[in-house]
DNA sequence: TGATTGACCAACT
DNA sequence: CAGTTGGCCAATC
């Protein structure tokens, strides 16, 4: 009822449910959404997340070739890198090594 | 209040 | 083949 939620919402709720060892695009996430157009809102939304001290795991969001865009708003621009490694995950020049192994796509995964 | 930007993606020229 | 533009939604200037 009423439950009006953003593109911003959502974005937060997809991403909360990124399985341990896994990763994810952002255009996954906004062609899930609805709207694959919105896909820089994702990014976006991901670095608020961290502002606001959110638990959405933000480092298991990369681009659509599997590459780590955003590491910078991290803190560290080798944080985003050492937690994707913590988590089984090889990253090599930025990159998810495997990327297509460790893909997690909502639309296919969560399927709602 | 209007215009610009933003961790992107895909299509067009 | 490479560069540019359009699109999407929300926040910031």
């Amino acid at each position: 009822m009423t439950e009006k939620i953003s593109f911003f919402e959502k974005v937060y709720e997809v991403a909360s449910q990124i399985p341990f060892g896994r990763v994810t695009s952002y255009g996954a996430i906004a062609g899930f959404l609805g709207s694959k157009g919105s896909a820089r809102m994702v990014g976006w939304a991901m670095n608020k997340s961290i502002t606001c001290k959110k638990n959405i795991p933000a480092h298991r969001v990369v681009n659509r070739n599997g590459m780590i865009t955003g590491k910078h708003h991290f803190g560290g621009p080798d944080v985003m890198q050492q937690l994707l490694e913590s988590e089984g995950i090889e990253v090599s020049d930025n990159k998810v090594v495997n990327f297509t192994k460790h893909f997690w796509d909502p639309v296919t995964e969560l399927e709602y």
